[in-house]
DNA sequence: TGACTTATTGCAATTTATTTGCAATAATAA
DNA sequence: TTATTATTGCAAATAAATTGCAATAAGTCA
């Protein structure tokens, strides 16, 4: 948390009770906007959904955040602080899980096969959790 | 092209002229809705972004497109009769080229580290083409 | 071929997701 | 404590996707 305020305020940027609300709310889960927006006005607070968009974008060009991309429109983030990753997401009942992967040689292969500069990549997978099978 | 008919026709639905237009137009390359609704747009015809929606969505219900989605919020269509394959996106001129990888072990890790039954799985890498480089 | 049935289309209007403009507010520095 | 200005909330705009419904046309059968 320390870390993430230096990083706002190095930018000349302010660290508000906004912010730290949605810091709060984000857990590893990739969470819609909707949901984020939810979880921090289920308390005495009250927050536009227009702050969490903004809010959001700001925490993405700062690198806090990571935007999600699943198979549905809405965008998902989550904070970026923690190992790279990749998720299980269960078509039935919508949970998602973070998995870890030795993804090396793979990388190496598209390396090798093509020609181009790769800087990042996603890796989402798609089927039926263990409580919904 | 015929299978396709006649996985329509099977269905008790309809080939209709805007079916067979939107299938010429469909490339490898996944295009977004409103690139499909130009390109059959572009000649004499002309035709609803509805009906374009509409049919995607049917050829979807039907697994005759895949929907794949990238960082951005607008969902693409690609033919599904390909090989299984991968997308390499340029960050800089936005485009698509297709990468066939080898996945196996890949899988059986994931088989081995979780409880999901994995049904299908996206991986997709952003990064600079050799054109932008 | 022509008439009939009904899936499909086009158009207008909605809904949902996200963005923008601007005045009011509040975080920080002096 | 005051001044500066990044940020917020609200309303309105834009963008993406969906829905209702009457008109159209694909396929069937006489």
């Amino acid at each position: 948390m320390d870390t993430i305020k230096k990083l706002i305020k190095d930018k000349g940027q302010r660290f508000t009770s906004q912010k730290k609300e949605i810091l709060c709310a984000l857990q590893q889960k990739p969470q819609t906007v909707l949901e984020i927006y939810k979880a921090v006005n289920s308390k005495k607070n009250s927050m536009d959904k227009t702050t969490v968009y903004r809010i959001l974008t700001n925490f993405l060009d700062l690198g806090i955040v990571n935007k999600v991309q699943l198979n549905d429109k809405e965008a998902r983030f989550e904070l970026s602080n923690r190992k790279h990753h990749h998720h299980l997401v269960c078509e039935d009942c919508g949970n998602i899980e973070n998995i870890q992967l030795p993804e090396d040689t793979l990388l190496k292969v598209v390396k090798k096969k093509s020609d181009f500069k790769i800087k990042s990549h996603s890796l989402e997978f798609f089927g039926v959790c263990k409580h919904c099978q």
